[in-house]
DNA sequence: TATTGACCTCA
DNA sequence: GAGGTCAAT
């Protein structure tokens, strides 16, 4: 069948919808792997077609990807009244350069591994798996999403994502029989009923969240360039100011600096990586995960994983949720070294 | 400063 | 219970 090979795989467009470019990137399975990436929990706005084939929404474009003999292949898509004064050729290297600062391709993956690898023997000992990255996403996107996620599985999340941007954002087009939309402007999301409308559509008590998030980003923060305010910030400056967000906890207010604020180093700290700290780090068990305990386990792994250590963190992150920790002797020997560097690492913080 | 329960819904 | 947050104590 065609559908093996992705420059000949049969698409079906709307009338509206045109396909605006295609072209090809050149990437290693180390450096890249797609499914874990797009759909390991950081994004929620991408679908798999097909084995290695994902289809999701980036700006106002339709995105298709496909992966294949080392090789990420793209087709765009746009609704047929966006204007581009491009030619064919400017609008396949517009389209590479946004996938570019998506995947953020800059950032040499196999290189950060080397490193991480010096220091944690559960990367030198491959029990952490390549070619995760972290994605460089739209803040207002990912801050509703993240504001949703708690209390919630990826699944669910996504299916809101989707039901948010089916009812709020502007209509793209229909690709092979699925209408996609844009994320909501504030704008578009600044809406009276906005609590109860989502209240309807089972967002639960994050409805009031987005609202007041919402509410506050229009009429109280009023600034467009607000986000790259935060992104110029330190970090604990960008983290202080998205703790004021109804809604918005540590653990949302990091995820949103490591995956959209471009804040490298931040390593969010939830209830899996709170049980990896306990499983192959030493943390001690039974410990609720306080501000204090937060704080701990988010340095100590910025201090081990450091450079990108919020990198890392996704990387062990994908992990944790595909193997149900099986206990070889080499598992247990990285238990048992990671448990000392643990303690040592608590002492050092007590003595300073 | 730390701990605890409620919060919505779906599996 | 699920990849949390808020408010009260």
């Amino acid at each position: 069948m065609s559908s093996f090979i992705p420059c000949l795989s049969i698409s079906v467009l709307s009338d509206s919808l045109i396909q605006y470019s295609s072209g090809i990137i050149p990437i290693s399975t180390t450096e890249l792997n797609l499914k874990q990436t797009l759909l390991g929990g950081q994004s929620f706005r991408w679908f798999e077609q097909s084995p290695n084939e994902f289809v999701g929404v980036l700006h106002f474009y339709i995105v298709r990807l496909q992966y294949e003999n080392e090789k990420l292949h793209f087709k765009f898509y746009v609704h047929k009244n966006t204007n581009s004064l491009l030619n064919e050729c400017d609008r396949e290297k517009e389209s590479a350069t946004i996938l570019h600062k998506y995947f953020q391709l800059s950032v040499k993956l196999e290189d950060l591994f080397e490193q991480w690898c010096k220091s944690d023997e559960r990367f030198r000992n491959k029990q952490i798996p390549t070619g995760i990255r972290v994605l460089d996403q739209d803040p207002l996107e990912n801050l509703i999403c993240f504001i949703c996620s708690s209390n919630n599985n990826v699944q669910r999340i996504t299916k809101m994502i989707k039901t948010l941007s089916e009812i709020y954002g502007k209509e793209i087009g229909t690709l092979n029989g699925t209408t996609y939309y844009q994320f909501p402007t504030i704008d578009e999301l600044d809406q009276s009923d906005l609590e109860k409308d989502l209240r309807k559509l089972n967002f639960g008590y994050r409805a009031r969240y987005i609202h007041k998030a919402v509410q506050y980003l229009k009429h109280t923060i009023n600034d467009p360039s607000y986000f790259d305010r935060l992104k110029s910030s330190s970090v604990q400056d960008a983290r202080s100011e998205l703790l004021k967000i109804m809604g918005v906890g540590r653990k949302v207010a990091d995820c949103v600096l490591l995956m959209s604020l471009g804040k490298q180093d931040v390593v969010p700290v939830d209830t899996h990586i709170h049980s990896i700290a306990v499983t192959y780090y030493g943390q001690r068990k039974n410990s609720q995960l306080s501000m204090s305990n937060y704080n701990n386990i988010s340095s100590f792994f910025q201090q081990l994983w450091q450079p990108y250590a919020g990198w890392a963190q996704a990387a062990a992150f994908s992990n944790e949720l595909r193997s149900p920790t099986s206990k070889t002797t080499s598992v247990k020997r990285s238990k048992m070294t990671n448990h000392c560097k643990f303690i040592k690492y608590e002492k050092e913080i007590k003595e300073s």
